[in-house]
DNA sequence: CGACCCCATGTTGTGTACAACAACACATGA
DNA sequence: TCATGTGTTGTTGTACACAACATGGGGTCG
């Protein structure tokens, strides 16, 4: 009834596959890729050196997971949201970064709050001028640090999913300059600070409603 | 910047990809393929009448989608589950439920509301002697029909996604007889009833909460 | 001038042959 | 008797050629 799996890790096509999908999953998710952008199967096939086929592999994967659509004859774009969708999927984020400090919350290990220093020291270096893509970066990391607070595979995977799904529309707003970058880092450095306080008095419930609050105000400046 | 879409609903590659993906997706729910068991590429592909290149994209996103896994040179197989990731997956699917009649509820329509007591009668015909594939059919049914009480499109897919990683786990229990099954329907005939009364009355978190305290039930029955 | 048709072009989707890989049976030797 | 090597078989993964499809431009007819 068990599944084989080869004990050694080294995986070719599997490891591939997995570069690939997290090379382009973040491209996209640091507006590389702007939604609505047109990518070229060919050419990213020759830029990882593989053909088409594996390539497509890592496209419907990535259409399964929202961010890309491929239509017949036409191309594979990147997908984009409107308010309303987007509304939908950050009350839907807000209660799951809520359910993190109560299903499974985890204390951090020594690591992982070494992790977190530094991401306030990268944060606190962007204060004196952003550029967005660095923000980007930065805003990823820090979010795929806090989903190791919890033990909840389940949370974790879906709390990723409509993250990834969000930011890019959210970085939209930021590089049309709807949204004042340097107020948004000074915002999001304060976050970090929080968040990294509560964590240190093992309060991760409380972590999890300070990022609950922070998920919903940048939604909130995000309208305006 | 919009993506491009054939108003015209025939969709030939589309249809086909959503049929197999459908198909493939109630047969691991229903045990008509059960956990641990290996596919064929090769028969799907010709009982779908296609070549292996359309089926492997559907076990892609099956694959994508958690209840199949792929490897190399040994097969494909539906993928199982320990009580460890089952309680995780059980325990956020309670707070999902319960979710589904916070975030935009919607009362249902006259056509949903024919839709339950038709859901109901099929109940109560199982009620004496019950199969245990009959049973999943209609808990499956009953489980998509509720969806349509929130308006929330991400709430709706993700809920959908966990409950089909349960639910043919949870079934493993009632077939191996660890789980009584007529007293199992009389239970879930008690549900559609409750839940149906919340519904007519109006009050959808009623009904969200009723689906909430059986998610946890079933869950308790299935450890036993 | 406008509406329509047709075809050239570029894209995604499909079929097919082959490569990479893992499991198993069997022979072979210590 | 057991360990080990080796070939066979069947599977998934990859490459490539071609089909299906949508788009746009130019031509043609009204």
């Amino acid at each position: 009834m068990n599944i084989p799996m080869p004990d050694n890790s080294e995986f070719k096509a599997r490891d591939r596959f997995e570069r690939m999908h997290n090379e382009i999953r973040n491209r996209i998710c640091l507006h590389d890729y702007a939604p609505g952008m047109r990518l070229s199967e060919i050419e990213l096939a020759e830029e990882f050196g593989v053909s088409r086929t594996p390539l497509r592999r890592v496209l419907v994967r990535l259409e399964g997971e929202g961010l890309l659509q491929s239509v017949h004859g036409v191309g594979t774009f990147v997908t984009d949201a409107d308010i309303n969708e987007l509304e939908q999927t950050y009350r839907l984020r807000m209660e799951l970064a809520e359910l993190t400090g109560k299903l499974s919350p985890r204390a951090p290990d020594a690591t992982l709050l070494v992790e977190f220093q530094t991401l306030s020291a990268r944060s606190k270096a962007l204060i004196d001028g952003a550029e967005p893509r660095a923000f980007a970066q930065l805003n990823m990391d820090f979010f795929q640090a806090l989903l190791q607070l919890t033990d909840n595979d389940p949370l974790r995977d879906i709390s990723e999913r409509l993250y990834f799904q969000t930011t890019r529309i959210w970085l939209k707003s930021v590089f049309a300059s709807k949204i004042d970058l340097d107020e948004e880092v000074r915002v999001f450095d304060r976050e970090i600070d929080d968040i990294m306080a509560a964590i240190e008095l093992g309060d991760m419930q409380a972590a999890a409603l300070i990022q609950r609050a922070h998920i919903s105000m940048s939604f909130t400046r995000m309208q305006q």
